[in-house]
RNA sequence: AGGCUCGUAGCUCAGUUGGUUAGAGCGCCACCUUGACACGGUGGAGGUCUGGGGUUCGAGUCCCCACGAGCCUACCA
């Protein structure tokens, strides 16, 4: 039967059937009562505001390379996928999409505003839930969950509740960050700061009553109108006398105090500090201290509003311009000075942040972050990179209380009611019929929703079934590994260990691999929005999904960020294509040896692949001890690799071990036994062939799912067998180790190369065999080329090697030597000695320096005192070699006379 | 303001506890359109590891300083 492959790997063609495939099979679905270790792992739930980009694409290759990879050896592994609501992001998204169309989402009202949403969300999880079937994600799509499902919801009432009765959950008046485009409150982490140009404005106020006046230095010139007070640090002689005394505030001619207050900086500005209680952080303090009154001089949307004069109904950056001209016209605008302040944007709209006061729901964090430091501490945790682990402790050591609250739509909302009539607070499970302290039936719930990831940081165990005791919950809670990116370590991670310890007793997960972020050649994180992130289905489509993953993974070494590079892209994708023809050649050449009517199905039976590899007259032949020694070899730098999460290190050692050992060696080596006359060496060569490369296979499906899959399934003994994904990854038996077979082999490597070298440097004919000599001083390195003669023949272009002991190095002709043997190449042009010269001069300069060195550090007594034994003799080893070689290339040079 | 990370071949990046001749891919040069693969093969050129100082028998690797790039945290008006 002839085989059909195609002669370029296309991905086009096979990627999406095997997709579909794994979906159809269900072949990645978590049985909780089946036997083996935990492997479980929650993604993390990607928002549905749109489709997936690249950094969800390194983070899912990621955990779908561990997932599969643990799944094949045996694991009990879930992969549960699920998508995230994200309140703002995706109210941002369909708010946008409406007035779009003309439609102001406010007039729609609140229902009708869900619905639209709810429609969204059931396009954009669509989306997603396609693109994760395309990269390969092996998940257990009937585990898939959604923060905002009823199911879920009802959870998060639940912890709601509780939080609030053990007083974690609290109401309260306090300065927060207003986003005026959002119009909504935001906690400290969504507001990013951003170092931008601006003025110090001072401002004189006249003091009341006499000619005095203070002046004062601000950055925001429109909140003055909400001042209430003029700071002054109570030791300073400059402003003592004033304490207790009022100024006139400007623009608004309000009497306002002159207070004392340490918080002022003496060497700041002019020492005196506008107080607006309403509008600043530190203000607000200073106000609460000192009794003040807050006067809030703003809008919902960033206008001023009624309290601010003559400003009322201007925007507030109109608003500071005007206020600037008019302080001026007075003359009480001092002087302007440059200053660079650090302004808070809102992370969403990137519109400037306001501080407002309002009454808003709270997280105490103090009591929640105390176990979850100890866990990490005490290791029941690992973070991984390590430097991260210290950012924990420090963001953890100094958190402060979050912000609930938002007043949007999109969300979980507040289950907090009002009474109409005392006003009583009732937070409930379940609506209340009546207010439990007055018996009133008039009650209002919160407009309110949740901040988004108040429901995220309950998904390892609410996914699972928390808080019913389900079969899922007891065999993969806590989950085994965390893989996110480290921009929502604040966000999310840490809130989960909180939140996992504080309801179920346990940590949600005993190790978070925080990985890099993918950025654009700039340096700067890829983004939507402006427009800098990439597509990764487009990218896919035309590298493959394959080379992607595995493009990805080469480069994420933990610790740094990636900028992909199109380079990289193409490499990965020559990669696959290299693969792929690899099987090509054992397909076009198992063609021709069935022709000679061997059963070759029976020879390579799945249960026979384990014996591999197989012996010829008693006897594994070098070339297979060797490639089974370096799978061996492999699969160790794998595992290690996997465990620690170097991702990078592994692919390459993969890499590695298929371009350069298989393909350039192993199949370059074996083509001539597979179909020669000898029939049972042939045999056992194809046993072999198929055996390493099975077991390739299953070393490289973690990170190419796809195409492996595609290969396997043509492997003639896999016609009844349903996946690669299910089956056993090899492991490095001991039977496989063989460091003689290492050794020997590399010694034929070298041979051949040399061999190579002199014919590139003597300009032969590439295709023209010649005769060359061997020497060397050592009987079993000349007993190992002897038994190995053809094949170096062939890789070498050769028509006989002569084996001597006599050094070549003073004969005639093109000699190379190393500090083992010598080989000339025998032809009847003469060597162009000029050329051979020079290139031995060169080396003899190096082999000169590198010897003086390692003679003066072996003639240094600190040295030979303090080095450890192995180093020291290492040195004199080599430098033994050195010196020989270095002989050589001497008797070279002189032997052809070279100057 | 504090903290973190990075600065290694033309480019993109590896380099685990300091140890003998610092690696890979791409690009480059020469040759090879060979029956798995030109998304290929063979051979080769090319870095002294940003700069300076220190610790050490020994430093790309540890410490300090400087310069450059990026990120995170932060209520100095």
């Amino acid at each position: 039967m002839a085989r059909e492959i195609a002669k370029a790997y296309d991905p086009q063609q096979i990627e999406g059937r095997w997709a579909e495939f794994w979906v159809k099979e269900n072949l990645f679905r978590a049985d909780p009562s089946a036997p083996g270790d935990r492997f479980a792992i929650v993604i993390p739930p990607p928002n549905v505001t749109g489709s997936l980009h690249i950094g969800h694409m390194l983070n899912h290759t990621e955990i779908d390379i561990l997932t599969r990879w643990h799944r094949m050896r045996g694991f009990n592994t879930l992969y549960l996928p699920g998508m995230d609501h994200a309140g703002i992001s995706t109210q941002r998204v369909v708010v946008k999409k409406l007035a779009d169309q003309g439609i102001d989402y406010r007039a729609l009202g609140r229902e009708e505003f869900e619905k639209k949403v709810w429609a969204w969300k059931a396009e954009s999880g669509g989306r997603i839930n396609k693109q994760m079937e395309l990269i390969g994600d092996s998940c257990d799509w009937s585990r898939e969950k959604f923060t905002l499902s009823p199911e879920y919801s009802r959870v998060v009432r639940e912890v709601f509740v509780r939080l609030y009765e053990e007083k974690l959950i609290y109401r309260d008046t306090r300065l927060v960050n207003w986003c005026p485009e959002c119009l909504t409150v935001l906690s400290d982490l969504e507001v990013v700061h951003e170092e931008r140009p601006g003025h110090l404005w001072y401002i004189r106020y006249p003091v009341a009553g006499n000619s005095e006046s203070v002046v004062v230095a601000t950055t925001r010139p429109e909140t003055m109108l909400g001042d209430t007070a003029v700071a002054v640090n109570p030791e300073d002689e400059r402003y003592q006398h004033l304490i207790g005394k009022k100024v006139i505030l400007p623009l608004m001619n309000r009497e306002i105090p002159i207070i004392g207050d340490s918080m002022v900086d003496r060497e700041f500005g002019t020492g005196a500090v506008k107080i607006t209680p309403a509008h600043d952080p530190n203000d607000f303090e200073a106000g609460r201290r000192n009794r003040l009154a807050e006067i809030d001089v703003m809008t919902d949307d960033g206008k001023m509003n009624a309290n601010a004069g003559a400003y009322t109904g201007m925007d507030r950056f109109a608003a500071r311009k005007k206020i600037v001209q008019d302080l001026e016209a007075q003359g009480l605008l001092e002087k302007i000075t440059d200053h660079a302040l650090s302004v808070g944007l809102c992370e969403r709209s990137r519109t400037v942040v306001e501080p407002r006061i309002s009454t808003q729901w709270f997280c105490k964090m103090k009591p929640l972050a105390e176990p979850a430091i100890l866990a990490v501490e005490r290791g029941e945790i690992s973070i991984v990179p390590e430097n991260r682990r210290e950012e924990y402790f420090h963001w953890m050591r100094n958190i402060r209380d979050w912000t609930l609250s938002r007043q949007l739509w999109w969300g979980h909302r507040i289950p907090a009611w009002y009474c109409a009539d005392c006003s009583e607070v009732i937070v409930a499970r379940e609506a209340p019929q009546k207010c439990a302290k007055c018996g009133a039936q008039k009650l209002r719930q919160d407009e309110d929703v949740l901040d988004t990831w108040f429901s995220s940081q309950l998904w390892p165990f609410v996914t699972l079934g928390w808080p019913d005791e389900t079969p899922d919950l007891e065999k993969y809670y806590p989950t085994s590994l965390l893989i996110t990116g480290y921009d929502i370590l604040f966000f999310w991670v840490v809130r989960m260990i909180m939140m996992g310890l504080h309801f179920t007793g346990k940590v949600p997960f005993h190790a978070v691999y925080l990985h890099s972020l993918v950025r654009t050649a700039g340096g700067e994180k890829m983004s939507k929005s402006k427009g800098t992130g990439l597509d990764p289905v487009a990218l896919n489509e035309k590298y493959g999904t394959d080379a992607m993953r595995f493009c990805l993974t080469s480069m994420a070494a933990p610790g740094t960020d990636i900028v992909l590079s199109e380079d990289r892209l193409f490499g990965a994708r020559a990669f696959a294509n290299k693969i792929w023809n690899a099987a090509r050649f054992l397909f076009v050449n198992l063609d021709k040896f069935e022709e000679g009517g061997a059963k070759l199905e029976a020879l390579a039976a799945p249960d026979t692949r384990e014996k591999a590899p197989y012996a010829f007259g008693g006897r594994v032949p070098l070339i297979d001890a060797w490639l089974f020694a370096r799978l061996a070899d492999t699969l160790d730098v794998v595992k290690a690799a996997f465990l620690t999460y170097r991702f990078h290190e592994a692919v390459q050692s993969i890499y590695q071990f298929f371009w350069n050992d298989f393909c350039d060696w192993y199949i370059e080596w074996i083509k001539p036994e597979l179909n020669g006359a000898n029939r049972e060496r042939a045999t056992v060569a194809w046993q072999n062939l198929f055996a390493a490369f099975d077991a390739a296979l299953r070393l490289l499906h973690p990170v190419m799912p796809f195409l492996t899959e595609e290969l396997w399934h043509q492997l003639p003994q896999r016609a009844g067998a349903k996946s690669i994904a299910i089956e056993r990854y090899p492991e490095a038996r001991a039977e496989w180790r063989n460091s003689a077979a290492l050794q020997e082999f590399a010694l034929l490597q070298e041979v051949i190369a040399t061999v190579r070298a002199i014919r590139a440097d003597m300009k032969l004919d590439p295709k023209k065999r010649v005769a060359a000599e061997f020497s060397s001083g050592d009987a079993k390195v000349r007993s190992m080329i002897a038994a190995n003669l053809d094949g170096i023949l062939r890789l070498a272009l050769l028509t006989e090697l002569a084996i001597s002991d006599v050094t070549l190095a003073q004969a005639g002709g093109a000699v190379r030597s190393t500090s083992l043997f010598d080989i000339r190449i025998v032809h009847a042009e003469s060597v162009n000695a000029a050329a051979e010269c020079a290139r031995l001069k060169k080396e003899q300069e190096r082999l000169a320096k590198n010897n003086a060195s390692k003679e003066k550090q072996l003639g240094d007594e600190t040295f030979l005192s303090r080095a450890p034994e192995k180093i020291v003799q290492g040195l004199k080893a080599s430098l033994a070699e050195g010196r020989t070689e270095l002989a050589k290339i001497e008797e070279r040079r002189s032997q052809l006379n070279c100057s």
